[in-house]
RNA sequence: GGUCCCUUCGUCUAUCGGUUAGGACACGUGGUUUUCAUCCAUGAAAGAGGGGUUCGAUUCCCCUAGGGACCGCCA
């Protein structure tokens, strides 16, 4: 393979909000087919819009995807670095004639804008200021480019098939602000091609920017990359995903305690397939990954789907891996669980990851070993015509200083026998009493995790407030 | 309004013109489980509508309807 013929592609997000799941997926796309054709994969940071641009957003961004462990060759390439090219071009077009001086202004055109949209009749830019000749050096211009007027332009999509368009729906789009500051088409344009970007892959809003980036490139002689862009990710609503919607960034998944494994795997199954394979190992999905398996239509974000998806991650990584993430988890988005309980979670994980479909649950199951709290609320459903069974449970178990499960069923199977009453009928209020909680793993895992002197505690703890309960 | 795109179970999707239209998530039922869950079994659930082409159309073509994207001196 010469040099020439690697494949480069690129992520191209703008430092104007946290990574958006959207984002995320393209990233994936273009990390795959690079990683997929063995070629590279680069980082843009689109950061010329000055207003909205933010380093916390940069940051985030990064972050989010070394979090997602989608990394990118070289250094990543900073846009607003290269804006003195990107102006060189626009000159370059402007003395070859293929782009012009605006002077109308801002407000003349959002005037005739509002016309148009009243009149119901489409708006393009008039082209007024085309064919003006001379110079006109005290006023305030923009840059527009001179798109072509006449014939049909074929864009050849990787994804969307032969797209088709009348050159002259291609307004005379700005090239240079009247700050003299290139515009998104531009840098965009001029950055694919010093990027040597082979491929771009986008989302399908910016179909019509590649025939004005295309544009570009023909004038400059340049050789055109290949587009393939792909169809957005809608709400439940099935518009296009906003900042606005639940759970549209990666943050909001990672919050929660989903893994990056898993977001990967559901967001490559999101709009791309291969036959009925459902679960994607790195190594799979990287040899497995075309563009021609995308589809064509979008697609809506399915919560239930993620979360099971993440409930299959979480059952097949290893209990110390998972423990890890748990306490990584806990310490980023909760609080940091007290060391001293690290090995009691530790060796419990096998059933505290139970029935747990992310981060969130786990930790909500192991509450009741670092933050044990038996409120009266709790307390009500407890049936106190039990009593007398749980005071017998407590003395026994004390007496035999045991709290193996086999001793432990012992002592509940002589009970259930001579009450004649069911399991649950002890389980439950042992339950409530020992996590503080009428939900949690089994009776015998809850006790075995919490060792005996603190099992005896909490009963104590429970008979002392009973006996309050009554006196008062 | 203009341009472009899309349309298979609720959702993500499979189907290279001939299938009882398959899988997964979610959902229902039954079983296992000393709660909930897991697990196992099982069920219900789809080709937007109308025309063509064809021996045969979910698949190819056209129309209609519905949905979406874009229409910035944002990216």
């Amino acid at each position: 393979m010469n040099t020439n013929s690697i494949v480069i592609t690129r992520f191209a997000p703008s430092p104007t909000g946290n990574l958006h799941i959207g984002g995320a997926r393209t990233a994936l796309f273009n990390w795959l087919f690079s990683k997929n054709q063995k070629g590279k994969f680069l980082l843009r940071i689109e950061d010329t819009d000055a207003v909205r641009s933010k380093d916390q957003y940069l940051d985030q961004i990064i972050s989010t995807l070394k979090w997602l462990k989608i990394d990118w060759d070289e250094e990543p390439y900073i846009q607003s670095k290269n804006i003195e090219t990107h102006i060189e071009i626009a000159k370059n077009l402007l003395a070859n004639g293929n782009a012009y001086r605006c002077y109308c202004s801002e407000d003349e055109l959002e005037k005739e804008k509002e016309l148009f949209l009243k009149k119901k009749i489409p708006y393009t830019y008039n082209r007024k200021c085309r064919e003006l000749k001379g110079e006109n050096n005290n006023k305030i211009f923009v840059v527009r480019f001179k798109s072509k007027l006449e014939g049909k332009t074929t864009l050849k999509d990787l994804v969307q098939g032969d797209v088709e368009i009348g050159n002259n729906t291609i307004e005379d789009f700005v090239i240079l602000r009247k700050d003299n500051k290139p515009t998104y088409n531009l840098s965009a344009a001029v950055d694919d091609y010093q990027m040597k970007i082979t491929h771009v892959i986008r989302g399908d809003d910016h179909k019509i920017n590649a025939f004005k980036q295309i544009q570009i490139f023909e004038r400059m002689g340049w050789k055109i990359p290949e587009y393939a862009h792909i169809p957005l990710i809608h709400s439940k609503e099935g518009k296009k995903l906003s900042k606005r919607d639940d759970a549209s960034t990666v943050e909001d998944y990672k919050k929660i305690g989903i893994f990056p494994e898993a977001l990967k795997n559901y967001l490559l199954r999101l709009g791309w397939s291969y036959e009925n394979k459902e679960i994607f190992s790195e190594e799979e999905s990287i040899k497995l990954f075309n563009l021609k398996n995308i589809g064509k239509s979008p697609s809506k974000l399915d919560f239930d789907r993620i979360k099971s998806m993440n409930e299959f991650y979480i059952k097949n990584i290893n209990d110390k891996v998972l423990f890890d993430r748990l306490i990584q988890y806990s310490e980023s988005y909760k609080k940091k669980i007290p060391e001293k309980f690290y090995a009691t979670i530790e060796k419990s994980m096998s059933f505290l990851k139970n029935k747990s479909k992310c981060l969130e649950d786990i930790f909500n199951n192991s509450k009741y070993i670092f933050s044990y709290e038996l409120t009266e609320n709790e307390i009500e459903k407890i049936d106190k015509s039990k009593l007398n069974i749980i005071k017998s449970i407590y003395s026994q178990v004390k007496k035999g200083g045991n709290i193996e499960k086999e001793f432990l069923k012992k002592i509940f199977d002589q009970i259930i026998e001579a009450e004649k009453i069911n399991f649950k009928d002890l389980g439950q209020p042992l339950r409530i009493i020992l996590t503080g909680s009428e939900y949690g793993p089994a009776v015998y895992d809850i006790a075995n995790s919490l060792g005996l002197d603190e099992l005896l505690k909490r009963l104590e703890i429970f008979f002392v407030k009973i006996d309050n309960n009554i006196k008062n």
